[in-house]
DNA sequence: CTCTAATGTAAAGCGACCTTGTCATTATGA
DNA sequence: TCATAATGACAAGGTCGCTTTACATTAGAG
């Protein structure tokens, strides 16, 4: 499951820390989700959905 | 997170083995996210809108 | 160069997701 | 009625998602 939170959060020209912020969680979450060690669960990909005022499918890709 | 598994398993007329069989996961994952014991996982959600043919935003519902 | 922000990673712990196995209940059909 | 399908639920176990704490590295500002 690719994504492209690195290039979005770039855009924003936000911190991994900031981007946590928002979504609420730790920074070592956003860390771990953009660098691709594990999938974020489904509510809190929402969030971040929410937060860069795109659907799911624009964000998160399969494989 | 709410969803509209039941509805849309019905509007194919699976039943809960039918879909868990499409998914490859088991049958009480099936029941349990239907019945919203808890939210599938990123991946899986992605392959539920797969099985159905729509974006993930159209089965499940921020709360 | 020095200080600080930003990033990457690791460990331990907890709860969520998903499994297999099992049992109970309800509905349907022969 | 009897057999079978479908659904709902629980327990035990494994892995994943997320936490806090901590430390190392990289990059930029002054």
């Amino acid at each position: 499951m690719n994504n492209r939170l690195r290039v979005l959060r770039a855009e924003h020209g936000w911190s991994q820390q900031d981007l946590a912020d928002r979504l609420g969680v730790s920074r070592q979450s956003v860390n771990a989700i953009e660098k691709g060690r594990y999938d974020p669960s489904l509510p809190l990909a929402f969030s971040i959905a929410d937060v860069f005022g795109l659907p799911i499918e624009a964000i998160f890709l399969r494989d």
